[in-house]
DNA sequence: AAGTGGTCTAGACCACTCG
DNA sequence: GAGTGGTCTAGACCACTTA
């Protein structure tokens, strides 16, 4: 028999996949079934970020299925930057405090290409009401509470953006000042620690404007300057909002880098 | 015998592949051969922007390997947007004339999602010596001939951005303003169609400024409006520049949407 | 040496498109 | 029905890390 075999073994996660044995009209491949549950087990923590999950022969005795399938699963979590794989180590939860990839979601670069020491200085952290604009952003009412800090972002110790960062109340109750200062890993790397929530992925919107008062008062610019305005959503496990943030970066000495492919 | 049998039929091609048979310090992976020999007709015209590439069966037989190494080599070819699969029909070169992915480098949209029509209307053509900014982008000497082109981009028939597009002479030698105006496929179909040079990956900054009096005026907005300056560099197969550009994109009315990983 | 991911093969069968 | 890509399996062996 060549695949889908009928496993008299008894796994019980198993009895959960859509067989595929005759042509059928609602076809889902196997290896998707697969990732899904591996995401499954991602958002429900049962695998920390930065832990290494079950080899891919255990899951695929645990599936029920072959390694190569469980491999292509692994491999486009992989792809989308969900796991790290390490040949001869093992794959891992992937983790926005990992050393080897920090702040991996910021695009602002020096305009020489000189390597960047990345500090964040947070200067207020508090729950408040959510205005228009944030409550569409988490579709929840106006009014509805939000948490909101406010940053300094330096880079090789200049103040190169402000953010006004507003998080869900639901997922992150408990956020203090104190924890940002204190902490030495990355914001999202806190979030992920601290709060066992994930960001894995957030769409950016650029628009060019001129500094206010208050902007131009934190990044240390007259009034006036143009300025890129970056509005960023950002996602965990889901789909589900977590994050809605207004940033606003100085290009003088830095630019926004992208990539199309 | 399990992998990287010893053929003893005589494919000409096959006999410039790396052998893995013992512990080999220089290992390379046979699919990232195959790759790179695809890649190799692909930046030699062999197979032309929308036409279909030989089966994954033919191409193992040609190439004297197996169909899952010759897949996952087109995987990879795929991922990179290099090449197109089409289930049932075929593996097509990737096209930028292609109707389903036109204008796939334009991030610019409209601040309500509607559906866009997107024009690009071609102020002038010429061959130019390099300024030192345009050079430094193509490697060249400042005073070396490239082409210059200027050009509207209409997004619902309203003047979104105005490019200054500069392109390298030796790939696009005999383009003409008639040409861009002409013909109606996008700026980088007309390439492709016309020079055989296809657009495979870019790189873009972005900052904000003030618009100047040419901008403004080009862009019907008063003089000193923020604007959103993109810088692109464009490279072809191999890595090589054949197009750098600068782009200024008004962002009252439109933002330049962007994906984080 | 053991355990991990990575490569490669051979073969079977499914899903899809087109004539 | 023929041809294409897509899925799945089983098995062998390689590359790499750790102990």
């Amino acid at each position: 028999m060549s695949h889908a075999p009928s496993h008299s073994s008894s796994f019980v996660i198993q009895s959960g996949l859509a067989s595929r044995r005759a042509k059928n009209p609602a076809f889902r491949p196997l290896y998707q079934q697969i990732k899904e549950l591996i995401l499954r087990s991602l958002g429900a923590g049962d695998w920390p970020p930065g832990s290494m999950i079950p080899s891919e022969i255990d899951l695929a005795a645990q599936y029920g299925v072959s390694q190569g399938t469980v491999r292509k699963a692994i491999d486009e979590l992989a792809a989308e930057n969900l796991l790290v794989r390490l040949q001869g180590k093992g794959t891992f939860v992937a983790s926005h405090s990992d050393p080897n990839a920090p702040y991996r979601f910021l695009r602002l670069r020096p305009d020489d290409g000189r390597a960047l020491e990345k500090r964040s200085q947070a200067l207020s952290c508090a729950v408040i009401p959510a205005d228009e604009t944030v409550a569409s952003a988490f579709a929840i009412q106006a009014g509805d509470p939000v948490i909101a800090v406010e940053r300094i972002l330096c880079l090789n110790n200049d103040a190169a953006a402000f953010d006004q960062i507003f998080l869900a109340a639901d997922s992150f109750a408990g956020l203090t000042l104190e924890m940002l200062r204190q902490e030495q890993r990355p914001f999202y790397g806190i979030l992920e620690g601290r709060f066992g929530v994930r960001m894995i992925h957030a769409e950016e919107k650029l628009r060019a404007i001129t500094a206010d008062a208050r902007v131009a008062e934190r990044l240390a610019l007259s009034n006036g300057t143009p300025i890129l305005l970056v509005e960023r959503t950002a996602y965990t496990y889901g789909d589900k909002v977590v994050e809605w943030r207004r940033g606003f970066y100085r290009t003088d000495r830095y630019h926004y880098a992208n990539e199309l492919g």
